[in-house]
DNA sequence: TTATTTGCAAAGAATTTGCAGCAGT
DNA sequence: ACTGCTGCAAATTCTTTGCAAATAA
């Protein structure tokens, strides 16, 4: 599904900013922040405010376009990948990689253990990525 | 050990302040943030200053008295509890509860297919906790 | 037309830092 | 006495918000 049908359907409206943040996270595996996204959209799209790619992000993750990592150090990311799986971080380079994780049954113990509803799961590693290993 | 002698052998100070945020920390299920802390404190003493609970709580979460929780969705939490173990937040009260889990699977799983060298692990749920649903 | 959205600038929340005086060793 | 610590206030960082002008439906 196109996402201007997406947006359409949840009741916002199509913009070329809305569009201009979506290629720039669409299949982008560095899991960048609103900072860095922005940075993106400068050279194409310089009257582009900070303030209006958090308020896109803020819609995309509303509506499950992005998933939002609570695994960086210090700012928000954001992966268009909404699958369910985990994140390894740099403590290096502060790159952020994805990891492919069963999630169902850790869900369940969770449950189990508290009572509780579980409604979302967000599990984060942190190491030194094979890259910076090598120069260190 | 007592948090004296750690401090010492980690070649940091002995403080009053020191001894009084472990006292509120200590123990403590509700995995405070640094307001809460600061906020436990105030009675008995008055004169001490949110940035310094900012740096005790450094200190200790460096020396392993402490470990740091991303799982709020505001500020840093802290746990006295320093053994691998999960978290759920309720949405609704934001109370944060213990799971335990083993983590040392998802540890070598996410080495092998990252290639990193796992340092630390971070899992976190978040739902509605069982008081919470009663009330609605 | 009309409700949304944009972009600016300003506010806000959490955290960190510089520094002068104070205190543990 | 020496070095590190405290507490204040100010700075920083990330994020949100109010509002007038612009724009999609």
């Amino acid at each position: 599904m196109e996402i201007a049908e997406v947006l359409r359907k949840n009741g916002y409206k199509v913009t070329p900013q809305r569009l201009a943040v979506y290629e720039a996270i669409n299949h982008n595996p560095t899991h960048p922040n609103a900072e860095a996204i922005y940075k993106i959209l400068q050279p194409n799209y310089p009257s582009m405010s900070l303030a209006t790619v958090y308020k896109t992000m803020e819609i995309f993750a509303k509506i499950g376009v992005v998933q939002v990592l609570q695994c960086a150090e210090d700012a928000h990311r954001y992966d268009y990948n909404t699958t369910p799986h985990a994140h390894i971080r740099c403590e290096k380079c502060n790159r952020v990689i994805d990891i492919d994780m069963d999630q169902e049954g850790l869900r369940q113990q969770a449950a189990e253990q508290s009572g509780f509803v579980v409604n979302g799961v967000s599990i984060s590693f942190v190491g030194i990525c094979p890259e910076c290993r090598e120069k260190s």
